[in-house]
DNA sequence: CGATTGACGTACG
DNA sequence: TCGTACGCCAATC
């Protein structure tokens, strides 16, 4: 059974994510950099392969790569499981595009500032 | 314990 | 503009 990991890193990120309001997406790399180590994108994303064993709820379907692409949607169990979410809060996806990516896209280092 | 992989991003040619 | 190479760190093989 897994332990809540509050090495720093990785919790931290869950955090980030959870704190992403409803109807907006970031990116890897932008929740990377907000922590600091925008060179370590790719740990976000292991970050969110190991949010899927978590107990309390990530929204991992609003956090796609820096392109708007759904590169995680193959995570989801079901194909259009991420897209599905997406459009349920109102976000419009086509072939795993998110469309108006620009518009809707929460960044942390903007919208949260570094206390 | 060494090599490979991974939900990415940037740099370089 | 497109394709390839590398970095970053942890987990898995």
């Amino acid at each position: 059974m897994p332990e809540y990991n509050n090495d720093t890193f990785f919790d931290m990120v869950y955090q980030v994510v959870r704190l992403i309001p409803k109807g907006r997406v970031t990116s890897y790399g932008a929740i990377a950099k907000y922590l600091g180590a925008s060179r370590s994108s790719r740990m976000v994303g292991w970050a969110m392969n190991n949010a899927h064993t978590l107990q309390d709820p990530v929204p991992a379907h609003r956090v796609v790569n820096r392109n708007g692409l759904l590169t995680g949607k193959a995570h989801f169990g079901a194909p259009d499981a991420m897209k599905n979410l997406l459009e349920k809060e109102g976000i419009s996806v086509k072939e795993d595009q998110i469309l108006d990516f620009k518009k809707i896209f929460w960044d942390p280092t903007e919208e949260l500032e570094i206390t």
